[in-house]
DNA sequence: GTTGAGCGG
């Protein structure tokens, strides 16, 4: 059975390798392939025959030129290189058991994978951290200054300080912790700060004085490129893009926040009426923010 | 003409 299927497929040949079993009976009968060179000049010859169309047999020589390694622009070292063996975990895996290449499975975040206010994530029920610090008696703890059972965001007695002056000069409204005697040395860093609390320097506040605001933005500018943008005039502590709650688009307008506010004023003498994506951008002060 | 999100007991 099995050999008369066989039997049956040699003697009908698909169509597809007619052609070519052909071709090998008769290339059997032809001189073999010849290849000379290449010499010091990189030139190659290739001496090869052939049955032309009426059955004659032919010989065609090809020379070409190939390129020498210098031309190919590898250094001394890459060309030293190639001699090298492998090392590494190169040397003791061949490809088959390659495993030096991994497929990662890390999740990346886009910065606006959906528009707003569309529902899609949901907080699972049990995910809520402070619904399980309230179970587990963790009852306050500030936004800004991390400290726990003490007061709210609202309350922090750091939120309306202004800025300079108190970076150099931390207040102290907790010089009674507990652990932390008058006379006991504390190190800088951990001076006016109990464990996970933040110093003044770490606690991040939006600075509004030096707020620039970006009007006539094209529709698809973002944060990041508002970011390229004004990075050139000094460090930009935050950009803000002004997105429509609803639909997603952009509000054409956003604000730059820099360190300095005199980095600020050049971005906006340099900026104000700067062709950017075919837009006259507009570049000013912002205003306060409306509460 | 157009000025930002989050944030609770």
């Amino acid at each position: 059975m099995v050999a008369e299927s066989m039997a049956a497929q040699a003697q009908k040949p698909r169509w597809g390798e007619m052609e070519d079993e052909e071709a090998e009976d008769l290339d059997f009968l032809l001189p073999p392939k010849q290849v000379v060179g290449p010499d010091e000049n990189g030139i190659k010859k290739i001496i090869e025959y052939k049955f032309n169309d009426e059955g004659h047999k032919v010989k065609t020589t090809t020379t070409i030129r190939v390129r020498k390694l210098a031309e190919a622009r590898l250094s001394k070292r890459a060309i030293e290189r190639r001699s090298w063996g492998k090392f590494g975990d190169a040397a003791t895996q061949d490809a088959a058991g390659d495993n030096r290449t991994n497929v990662s499975t890390e999740e990346i975040l886009l910065e606006r994978p959906r528009p707003p206010g569309s529902k899609q994530e949901e907080t699972k029920a049990s995910g809520d951290p402070f619904q399980v610090s309230k179970a587990g008696g963790v009852l306050m703890v500030c936004r800004t200054c991390l400290r726990k059972g003490d007061h709210w965001t609202a309350q922090c007695p750091y939120k309306d300080l202004a800025q300079p002056n108190f970076m150099n000069k931390p207040p102290t409204p907790d010089a009674d912790k507990p652990g932390l005697g008058k006379n006991t040395y504390v190190s800088p860093a951990l001076r006016d700060k109990g464990p996970g609390e933040r110093t003044p320097t770490e606690m991040r506040r939006r600075n509004d004085e030096n707020s620039v605001r970006v009007s006539n933005l094209s529709e698809d500018t973002r944060e990041a490129d508002l970011g390229e943008l004004f990075r050139p005039f000094g460090t930009v502590s935050r950009t803000y893009v002004a997105f429509d709650q609803k639909t997603g688009m952009s509000r054409g307008f956003g604000f730059v926040n820099f360190v300095s506010r005199e980095d600020a004023e050049r971005a906006i003498n340099k900026l104000n009426g700067y062709g950017y994506d075919n837009l006259i951008l507009r570049v000013e002060w912002a205003a306060p923010r409306a509460t």
